[in-house]
DNA sequence: CTGAAAGCGCTTACAG
DNA sequence: CTGAAAGCGCTTACAG
């Protein structure tokens, strides 16, 4: 039994056809229930395990979902791919996770395993340097849909789901006001980031609404690494009046920049107040954290796309034409402490 | 060219058969240069993507391996996920991850879909429940090898990675006592696991080897949430003479156990000093933390645990009898600030 | 160097 | 209700 047992091993047995084995199995109406519980007893004492390799060859149907993120250490994602897995499941399908590092060449390469594997449909979190979209371009025509996901690619004609960048950028600042902050920096994600553009745009909007003049010193783009966050902070720093209250792109950058704080400047660390995007589980432990923060409800984005990819996967069989959806998650506040 | 091309299509354009053709883009070394040069030339204009269900189903090799873990939450297990997929890309293969979620339930369901899938191999950490090893008895038998990782069977059949537990134990439980404490307490895993045996058991030896009696009510067992973890610690907080260094079978423990000290203890979230397995990514944020980590190297276990497996899969073919493997990973105490 | 043929394990119209 | 047959896209001995 090395070898498996197959279908044709079990019709042989049972002197039936291998049809009816199959159907039998698929619990096909055609097939009599006395016939099926033969079937099934035998498959039963055999271990008989179908081969979904040769289904899916057969159906050209992988019932199985790519799922593209940049990197699992970051918790957002994980949270994001567990709510996409809870809807996959419930549609029987698997899902299979590649990590792109944040490198386009990567990133290529994974879509086109994708591809050669045949998923049924992609979830993608493009890389914060991807600018080329190619890779993803032929997806359509060869009948594979994608959505991306929490990063929108600038290029409108992709379905995505994302979270309301502009509104919650503009809670965040306000919060900051709120609490009596004047001066305001704003750490803002890659500037080739549309996300970061939409953030920045909201923190601008934040300041217009409650009279506070721009100022553009008070901006600065990091790469999301620590260390061009700590050359950011250190840019703030040097000014004559520093920022009281910064509004971060991404917790994460938060995280890095009270680090900074406590190494550099540690009289400060109560000073400033910080609040981004991303009200993440590693937040309990810690005592300096941001005062607030964007809920991204990522569990609850990862849901969403997947729920449209299989809409789409749905429509694909149908093959009608659809128009491309963009979908807009609302971010609520969470204050911590 | 919706419904994707295949060999068949490029062999009909070129008059060629579809043997030659899938021998040249497979660098077949009988194929002539010319002809490759022309298939591939088609293949490239033509935008073919090889079916690769087709080419699993007709090698019965998936070039796949199978990664079943409790949680990606858990850093831990992200970066043995990272070092296992750097070998499996060295291989050329993929690896598809799934998560139990610490349900035994799960990971029987996780283990049959990847047998239905014919994953080529199976690297495995069980969930804290797992006791009944029946889901991976018949692996082999259909000739799927399976590694274990982190958290080894009871049973000795099978091939497991792990770290060094007692020793890593002993280590961390000695720099407490080097640090002049007396009183250790441990905040060991669930009963049932095996690997809190282990680290129970170097506990104990490193306070013998350093006479200071074994006192039962300072080892209380968690089951590694929150909850348990306040009530162990509350347990502790009761005794007239109450533990003034504690070694955690996790820091994800420890972790907790300082949450619940400055919750309910403030005055002792200084005098306390804890030290346990797992040097985790997220500590550079924390103010208050283990003194010491035992730095398990999930990465390189990863990378150790996809050898062992590609070691097995490669002697799978040549249908040779082999020993069973228990690798033990050296473990070193990290100290932290 | 090239090609004809068999076959991997399954499903699904179609015929009976 | 059951079965014979075709075929999904590929690879690989084998023959020439």
């Amino acid at each position: 039994m090395k070898k498996g047992v197959t279908i044709k091993d079990i019709a042989l047995k049972l002197n039936m056809s291998v049809s009816t084995v199959s159907k039998a199995l698929n619990n096909d109406l055609s097939i009599s229930t006395p016939t099926k519980d033969r079937v099934k007893q035998l498959a039963d004492d055999w271990n008989y395990i179908p081969n979904e390799a040769a289904r899916h060859f057969k159906l050209s149907k992988t019932f199985t979902l790519g799922l593209i993120i940049p990197d699992m250490l970051d918790q957002f994602f994980v949270l994001a791919i567990n709510g996409a897995e809870k809807i996959a499941a419930k549609e029987k399908y698997n899902v299979i996770i590649s990590q792109s590092h944040e490198d386009p060449a990567n990133e290529e390469r994974i879509v086109d395993l994708m591809k050669r594997n045949r998923v049924d449909g992609l979830i993608v979190v493009i890389t914060k340097k991807t600018q080329d979209m190619s890779p993803f371009l032929n997806l359509k025509n060869i009948g594979i849909p994608v959505v991306f996901f929490a990063r929108p690619p600038k290029d409108d004609s992709f379905d995505y789901v994302t979270a309301d960048n502009e509104g919650g950028a503009l809670k965040a600042t306000e919060y900051l006001i709120n609490q009596g902050h004047q001066r305001i920096g704003h750490l803002m994600g890659p500037e080739c980031m549309a996300v970061s553009q939409l953030r920045l745009q909201g923190y601008k909007t934040a300041l217009q609404m409650n009279n506070i003049g721009f100022d553009p010193g008070l901006v600065q783009a990091v790469d999301l690494t620590e260390e061009s966050t700590f050359l950011a902070m250190s840019q703030f720093m040097k000014m004559p009046s520093p920022p009281t209250g910064i509004f971060t792109f991404k917790n994460y950058i938060s995280l890095d920049a009270i680090e900074y704080l406590k190494k550099n400047f540690p009289g400060m660390v109560n000073k400033i107040d910080f609040a981004g995007f991303g009200n993440l589980p590693l937040f309990r432990y810690l005592d300096h954290k941001p005062v607030a923060s964007i809920e991204e409800s990522s569990y609850e984005m990862g849901e969403e796309a997947a729920r449209l990819l299989f809409q789409f996967i749905k429509e694909e069989d149908s093959m009608t034409m659809r128009a491309v959806q963009h979908i807009q998650i609302h971010c609520k506040l969470v204050v911590h402490k």
